[in-house]
DNA sequence: GTATTTGCAAATGATTTGCAGTGCT
DNA sequence: AGCACTGCAAATCATTTGCAAATAC
């Protein structure tokens, strides 16, 4: 992905420092900002914590990412794309994105409250299948 | 309700600020730290933030609260109850409960991601229908 | 009577802001 | 060139901790 292009189109300057931040969200999928700091320090070792959280919030502005608020954990980020829903292991912490359609559950939820309903947050925990099998 | 016999049976001690507390969060059904702070010491002048958070955080842990995690806003508080999922309106910040069956999507995501689940936390979010009215 | 809880003040942790210097386009 | 971005330090906001006095049971 040209993460340089995908910047400018959504009016926001290339720097080097966002590329990396977005480079280092499309190879893990799920970061939170403790981990992201880790991450991106390897790469730009004198980055500081108000860069990577104003590029965080100028990116959730324009789109870009979206926030994943988490039962018990810190929010994670990642990069914006199709709905889905996420799943958290409660054991081993895996936290996977599951492509489901929600159609059905929007449908009810609208009928049953009369809700245009335009976006979704679901988030399902329990445990993932290798550590069901321990 | 009988929330000093609530907050024994969850082995917490039942003080005034505690009751107060729990009958805030059944009146009003979901408040933040900072709402049910503003209307607490309407009832406890002197209570402090100190021991509101420790309330919280105690009746957390006793399984006898619960928090939810909203995008975009903070958290919310309501009395631990059977699953349901959350509708927030995004023009007047509405928000409300709604008893689903979300069977059919839990059945689903297990299925395809062979995960065991136990808990959910869905949040959707749109326009009420007074809102859409306008 | 004992263990828990309260409320205060101080500490910690997370996030934001102001500003001077730098870099993108 | 001009505006946006970076990095530092300081400020702010949210939450937790330690402790002495008060309270629940």
């Amino acid at each position: 992905m040209n993460y340089e292009l995908l910047l400018r189109e959504h009016s926001l300057k290339a720097t080097p420092q966002r590329v990396g931040i977005l480079s280092l969200m499309q190879t893990s999928g799920h970061l939170d900002v403790e981990e992201l700091f880790t991450e991106i320090k390897k790469q730009f070792s004198t980055i500081s914590l108000a860069t990577l959280y104003k590029n965080i919030n100028a990116m959730m502005e324009k789109g870009l990412l979206t926030e994943i608020k988490i039962p018990n954990q810190k929010s994670k980020y990642e990069i914006a794309k199709a709905p889905h829903i996420h799943l958290l292991c409660q054991e081993c912490n895996e936290f996977i994105d599951l492509k489901l359609d929600i159609g059905c559950l929007v449908d009810e939820a609208a009928k049953e409250s009369h809700y245009r309903l335009k976006e979704s947050s679901i988030v399902l925990s329990g445990v993932c299948e290798k550590c069901q099998a321990k």
